[in-house]
Order: C-alpha cells, then structure tokens, then sequence
DNA sequence: ATAGGTTTTGTCAAGCTTTTGTACAT
DNA sequence: ATGTACAAAAGCTTGACAAAACCTAT
C-alpha cells in the first residue's frame, strides 16, 4: 500500500460506518448535508451515500466545534471552510508558528506539509538555522514552562528526527574528509548533532555518525578503527561533559576533538568548544579543515 | 527378499518398492504417470518400470503438495516443474550477514544499498519480521557478548531509525482507528516499536507516535487529547514495566491499553501482552480492534 | 523458508482450498468475483477455477478492508488496486508506471506524492536509476511514436526539473573537487545532466552547473574563471557532438573533458566518453578522482 | 422518528460436469 | 502391465431469497 494510496488516501465508506466512526446517527448526518451541505457524499450506482475520509475529518471538526459551544449552523460552516494554503515564499517565523499550532494538535500531516514548504523555499542550512533549531530551542523552553507536555515534545521531535534522518542518507560516501559526531555518554538530544552533520554533509564533509549516549571509549575505538581524524562530541547538560573530561581531554590528545551543543558553554576542559549555532559551526569547522 | 530382487544392478527401484517406499499404492503411482507423467520410469526387458531415486523424489514431492492442500493436477504440477531454485532476489539470511558486515565496517553506503534492495525486493512486513528485526537482536546478542561494539550497534540504529522513520511518513493519515504507540520511561530502544507502528499502519491503522523514554502522564494526556482508544506502550527491560505497574493498570482501566517489546515477558500486570514479534502482534492487534 | 512460500511461488489453487486458506466459503469467493471482479482466476481444462497466491493475497486484503468497515463493494476496490498486488515499499516498476498515469492526466500533486513515497523508500541513487532516468527515457520514446503529447512531457520535465533542481540547491558549496557540467550548444535535454551531477554531489564533488544549450567558449571560459579541472558536456543527440567536434577536443587538450548523455554512443572523438548510467558513471568518476 | 420501498450481500439449491482414487478384467 | 470403468468428492452455472443496510418523504 504505497503509491496510489498516499494521493487516493482511501476507499469510501457508507453511512453507516461513517456514523459509527464519527459517533453520529446516519439521520442527523443526513440532515447535515441537507441543512448545511457539510458533506456532499458520491453516491453508489445504486444511490448508497460514499463518504471520503475528507467527510470524515469534516464530522469531526463539526463534532468540535459544536463542544466548543457554536450553533449547528455555524458549526457547519466553520468545519467545511476551506483550509487556507496560502503559498507564501519562506517566512520563517510564520513557520515556527505553524510548527507550534499543529504540533499542539498532534496534526503529523501538517508538520510535514509546512517542513515540505519550508524545504521547497530554502535552503537546508537556512531551514535548519531559522526554523528548526529555533524551534527546538523555543519548544524546550515552553515544555520547561510547563506550556507544552512531554508528548508533544516527543511528537515534534519523532517527525523531526524522521525527516532530518532522511536527509542523511548516504553522508557517509564520497570524497570529503571524515568527521566522527556522537552525543556524550547519557545524552539522548540527538537532534542538534543531525542538523550539525547535514550542515556539516553540506559542505563535502563524510559524517560518521553514532549518535546519542555513546560511550567516549566506543568514540575512542571508533575513530582508529576508521581512521578517523576529526571528532566532535555534543551534549544539552554540561554536567555530561562533566562526568568524562578526563576521557575527553585525553580523546583530545589523540585525534582533533570538538565539543558542541548547548552543554559547552558552562564547560571548562582542555577542548576546543563549538559554542555557536549548527551551521555557523560547521561553516568554521569547514575553514579550519581547509587550512589542515 | 533379497536387497538384488527390489533394486537392480543400477539403482533402479520397481513399482512394488517404489510403494513401499512412498507409501502410494502401484495403482496409483502408475495412475499419476498416465495423467499428468509424474513419472518416467525405464523398463526392464520384459516392460517392467524401473524408477529412479529422483522419481522416488517426486512422489514424495508430489506427496507434500497434495498434503498442502493442492489438488492432484496442480499437485503434479509443481512436483516436476524443474527447480528454479532463486530467480528472486530476495534472500534475507544473506542480507543480514550483508548487513553484519557493512555495519562492521562502518560503511554507510553499503547499508543503504542493502536495505534498498530488499525493500525493492519483498514486503515491508516481510522485511521487517525477516531482517530487520532479527538483525537488531543479532545486534544485540552479539553486542551482549562483546563480539559487537557500542559504535557498531549505535551506527547501525542510526541508520535503521533514519529509514524505517522515513517510511512513516504520513502514517497518522486515512481512516482506520488510531493508536497511540510509546515507550515506557526510560526505555530508549524505539526500533523495534517502529517497526510495529509501521506494521500497523500497513493494516489500516492511524499512528500517534511518542518515541523513547515517554512518562506516562504524558501518555494518559495525549490520549484524551488527542481522544484515542487504543495504546500500546513498549520496554525493552521488564523493570522499566515494573517501575510504573500501578500507573499502567490505571490507564488500563481508562483505555484498551496492551504492554509490548522483550521486556514483557517477565512481567506479570493487569495488563494485555504483546509477546510476540512486531509483525505478528500487529496482525493479532488488528483482530483485535474488529471485535471491538 | 516455510515449505508454504516456496509453494506459494506460483502453485495454483482450486477453489475448495483457497476457500479454506482464506475462511471464505466457495459460494461467497464465486459471488465476489462475478460481483466486483475480485479474482482472475485461470480455468482448468475441464472449467475449474485455477488461483494463484496473489489471489489469495487479494482475498485476504478484501478481508482485512471488510473487518475495518467498508462494505463489500469497497472492499473490493480497495483490495484490487493494482498497487495492492505489490506493495513493497520500493517498487519502482509501480511507480513509473503510477508516474505515467499521473503526467498522462497532468496531475501534479500526485506525481509529487510518488516522488515524495520514493524518496521516503529508497535512497536517490536508487530512485534515479530506477525510475527518474527510466521514466525519462520511456517519454521520450512514447513520445516518439506519437503516444505522449508534447504538453505532457513538457507537463512532466518540469516536474521533475522543479524536484531535482531542489536538491541541487548548494550544491557548489564545500570541500570536494569542483566539476563544470553543461549541456552541448543547442541541446535542450537537462534532465538527465542534473541527475548526474545529484549522484556526484552525493559522492562530494561540488557542482558548477551552466545548464542547457551552452556555448563551449563559455564552457572553456567558466573552466578558466573558476580554475576548474574537470568538465563535463552533455548531449542528447550525437549531432550536438559533431557540431563542435574540433573545439571540444581542444577543450580535452586543456581539462579533464569527458562527454556524456545518450548522445555519445554513436561518436567518434579523442574524448573520453560516459556511456552509462548518471549514477554509474557517476560512481567511476569518482574512482578517477580519488586516484588523480 | 417512522413508514414504506430499494440496494446490497451472504447463502442456498438444482442440475450438471470434472477430477481422482480405486477396482477389475484382460 | 494395461486399459477401462466407476463412484465419491469437488466444482460449475443459474437463479433466487432474505436479512441488513440505506433511501426518500412525511
């Protein structure tokens, strides 16, 4: 179920299962058509009513708006309004906006639909540096103020991952110098460290990619099994620096080490420290590899 | 009787023996030779038939098939097409040993091209359930024992994330029944749930995905949020179920709640298991969900 | 693999056993295929119905769409979409032909929706010399026996120009070698020359694009300004080669000059030549640079 | 919400044919 | 060993029927 399934979403349902999925009685879904034209079914050659999911998500927002205290009328109004798909060119802070509102409704498809815009308009760099970091960064403080839960935080971060990973596909071939990138021992945010690597891909870098909590022995290992020069180690929470400085100090010795993500700034190891944004960072680990 | 009176000089078998043997009466035998020439039996001077072993071969073949419920045309059929023995390219054993060594070697590019040639090849069910699962736990097994590093096995679920996340785009869409899929707290191992939602989603359901390491509260709020009836919530280790018993039982009460992953095993909750793989719990889940 | 897989390759089942691997009564499988043409089933030679495993593949689908609610009549739409009988999540024979239909009924959005499933399943290597090439090539054809409009295959290189040029966005950015690619003076076909220079930029080279028809004085130009090594000129049609034959042998004298596209096969020039695929020969180029 | 009519769909039956294991005469 | 016969099992087609689900109109 792939190709056609994704445009035709779906077969058609009648009445009986759209009142069972819906929660309301074929009647008065009849009689919302007829009263407000709320749904506008095919019809079977035998003239059985043929909803489409759209008719479905209609119900729905019916069903919504009615809890919500509106009258029927109105209610059937609001729900059959056509959903603004205004095509602006690349307005990063509209965008962040909608990231919230949908993310807030668990609303998957439209993530995808304003990330699919986003990248239509820009460049990944731009897209990462003025949309999805900031986004990461202002949905980490809004669920530390308690104005968003855990759940839509994992929501958000699960489709992020998915389309940033998809972007990394084969970053690891080609002609570019090798860099090793993982998340210190303990530190699950990964997603910073993926936009540093696509940034870094960008700029003909091979990413080695570990990813989060990885053991710096592992890091360690890694690199000399691949022959890996360049490595950089990230974390959100100093304190996971912290807990390994001999070890990275060390690591430092032996191959050319970075540290990065937000957990550098309180730092204070023999390190060199990536203290800026993903792709600003990548574009000075660039020239310094150039100059190698 | 003596071993010269049933087979002759060449290895040749005659009728009585060849039925002893297959357990099939001469009658019979000499039926399916003159119907659909199962058998070609040579003769012996004075016209008896002398069968060789790979006749004996193809009666037991054809013997299997009509146990498998073929009918005897079709059952001879089968029993002497020739052996065409792989003109399909899909052989998941070779693909996970494939996949052993490239991961191995860190080699992204190769990792790639595996798992684009078994997609390519077979059912996303069937890639799940027979690579990409008993890969993982190979992985792990194998990691267990310390024949794998940490590196190899987070490089590898890097990757496997990154692709099996890009095929879960647009997986919340359509009109089946949605499902809210989490980690227990403190679990960080997804794939395997992944996989499950995946395997769901290609039986119709609609996915909420919460990813690693998700509190329950949170679960309990997404799914009143977001009014969704069935939940699933996956760990690795059995402790991270025991951590939370009470609160799962409680949200057992309020949804069609069912526990899942390896670490359901050991545990013994109010709670509905799924023990078995992801594929095979999907479909029992979806029996499930018809009878509700 | 189970005994029933290898059977299930392509045995065929009369109706009692198909009735019983699925639990549908015989009467109930003759209904559906006279009703909704739900099997195709061959006939014996005496008139029995003969079904092969995807029939029984179909039968289950229709269950599987009865128990989530739609009726029989839409059961069995859904269940006979052709993509149903292959729904591995790569299947890029499905999607050219998916993609014909699409630019044949000059629908956009579902044309970007298989590209956007394809690039989900599968890396873009693969989706380029899969389905993007073969496509390509197959319009042209069609388009030469007069079966494809010129407005559908304008209708479809803008498409596709549209989604390739989106991946090229900073594609000269970088550490790799840096490559000049151009279209022969007075060749219009791009398409393929972009492909080429995605599968090289996937490997690390950065990417000095100048597009269709260009003049080889610019060409040599560009070369100089930019202190570029390699070159490559692109050309459908061979004549584009032979018009400018001299000038670009004295181009080879200067640069790294290889020349490519459908065009080359049937010229004879001291140039080296890339006769394959965008991504095999994007592959040996690579080789080549990494030993210069 | 009800009444009265229509469509859809699973099931069954009658009468006939094909398939297939077994039996028997030569 | 061969060829023929035979009867049970399984299938085929046509036609029909009744319960469930839907329709419109009041």
């Amino acid at each position: 179920m792939l190709y056609a399934d994704v445009v035709n979403d779906d077969g058609l349902l009648r009445i009986g299962e759209l009142s069972r999925r819906s929660g309301v009685s074929p009647e008065l879904l009849r009689a919302w058509e007829r009263r407000y034209g709320l749904l506008r079914p095919t019809r079977s050659g035998g003239g059985l009513r043929l909803y489409s999911s759209a008719d479905l998500e209609r119900v729905r927002a019916m069903q919504r708006h009615l809890a919500a205290g509106f009258a029927a009328a109105e209610a059937a109004a609001l729900a059959t309004r056509p959903v603004d798909a205004s095509d602006r060119p690349y307005a990063p802070d509209a965008a962040r906006a909608d990231l919230a509102t949908a993310v807030a409704a668990f609303d998957e498809a439209r993530v995808h639909a304003v990330l699919d815009a986003l990248l239509g308009a820009a460049t990944l760099d731009a897209v990462l540096s003025d949309v999805i970091i900031p986004f990461l960064h202002e949905l980490g403080d809004r669920w530390e103020r308690g104005e968003v839960s855990v759940a839509q935080e994992h929501f958000a971060s699960g489709i992020l991952r998915g389309r940033l990973l998809a972007l990394t596909r084969g970053w690891d071939r080609g002609l570019g110098p090798r860099i090793l990138l993982a998340c210190a021992p303990r530190e699950q945010h990964d997603l910073g460290l993926i936009a540093f690597g696509l940034a870094l891909r960008s700029r003909g870098f091979r990413i080695l990619y570990l990813g989060a909590d990885t053991p710096l022995e592992s890091v360690a290992g890694a690199a000399r099994a691949a022959a890996l020069e360049f490595v950089v180690v990230s974390a959100v929470h100093p304190d996971r620096f912290r807990a390994v400085a001999p070890q990275l100090e060390e690591l430092a010795r032996e191959r050319r080490l970075s540290i990065g993500g937000a957990g550098v700034v309180e730092v204070d190891l023999e390190v060199p420290r990536l203290t800026g944004g993903a792709v600003e960072e990548a574009e000075r680990v660039t020239a310094l590899a150039r100059t190698a």
